[in-house]
DNA sequence: TAACATGTTTGTCG
DNA sequence: ACGACAAACATGTT
């Protein structure tokens, strides 16, 4: 899926298509999506969109009858409709437009719930704070870290540290701050959790204004996707301010990408 | 062909 | 209890 910088586009997206409309159609394509409390979904027809926010890599929506939590997984996307294919539900609004989710391997789901259902079953997550778009201190990172013994890239991973850093992020994030991922949070330096702290909303800001469109393009659907990131998918490629070279490590099953001269180990 | 994929959950083994 | 890993989900790309 897309990150929270993808999220938070979609939700802009969602922002600007829906809310204040009123929902003419809704249908669900494909029921595999549909994970909790499908009997909701009917009442959507007729209903106002109310708000749409973003929670991690969460998207919610509330209607005057419910609330629905959108989860992208890998390969999900809310883009302007008709899409070409592999729609798993769209909904039409009183003014003709359709925004459809497209999800190539459908990992992704939705759940539907009463209108403050969304917010609670969100909030009864454990994610931890958002990371952007406040710009905090070296200080308020290092303690969102205390008691944390993996890899710093596992550990900024960890939804219930700080809620929405994929895999991607995690990368890009070590390598502005120049630390090396393998690096356990404890021996950070001051500096080096200052640098985090900026590095982190300022590439999320960065992604976003790189990326905002009106149909996400994700790492691999297109030959330019990814030119965003300094080592993500660059193993083997010359570093971007330095000599050494991307190199490529699994770490907790997941692909690490960072540069071998200048990230501190 | 096999490996791999911006995510999360579950089970297993240390 | 915690950490790391593999599998599972389903499908497309390299």
């Amino acid at each position: 899926m897309p990150e929270l910088p993808e999220v938070e586009i979609m939700t802009r997206n969602a922002t600007r298509w829906l809310v204040g409309e009123r929902i003419e159609a809704f249908e669900i394509v494909d029921e595999r999506v549909v994970v909790e409390g499908a009997a909701h979904l009917a009442q959507l027809q007729g209903d106002v969109v109310r708000s749409a926010w973003r929670r991690a890599k969460h998207l919610a929506l509330r209607t005057d009858s419910a609330s629905l939590a959108v989860h992208f997984r890998m390969t999900g996307k809310l883009v302007l409709g008709p899409h070409p294919g592999r729609v798993r539900w769209w909904l039409r609004t009183e003014s003709g437009r359709r925004v459809d989710y497209v999800d190539a391997r459908c990992l992704g789901d939705l759940r539907a719930f009463p209108p403050t259902g969304a917010q609670e079953w969100l909030d009864g997550l454990g994610l931890g704070p958002e990371p952007y778009p406040e710009l905090q201190t070296g200080t308020w990172w290092r303690e969102r870290f205390d008691g944390a013994r993996s890899a710093i890239k596992v550990a900024l991973m960890d939804q219930a540290r700080i809620a929405g850093i994929g895999n991607i992020l995690a990368s890009e994030i070590l390598w502005n701050a120049r630390v090396h991922p393998f690096r356990k949070p404890a021996t950070l330096t001051d500096g080096e959790w200052h640098a985090i702290a900026g590095a982190t909303p300022a590439f999320i800001d960065l992604v976003i204004n790189e990326e905002s469109a009106d149909e996400i393009v994700y790492v691999g659907e297109s030959r330019d996707a990814g030119s965003t990131f300094a080592v993500y998918a660059r193993e083997g490629e010359q570093c971007l301010r330095c000599e050494g070279t991307v190199r490529r490590v699994k770490q907790s099953g997941r692909s690490t990408f960072y540069c071998d001269h200048c990230q501190v180990a």
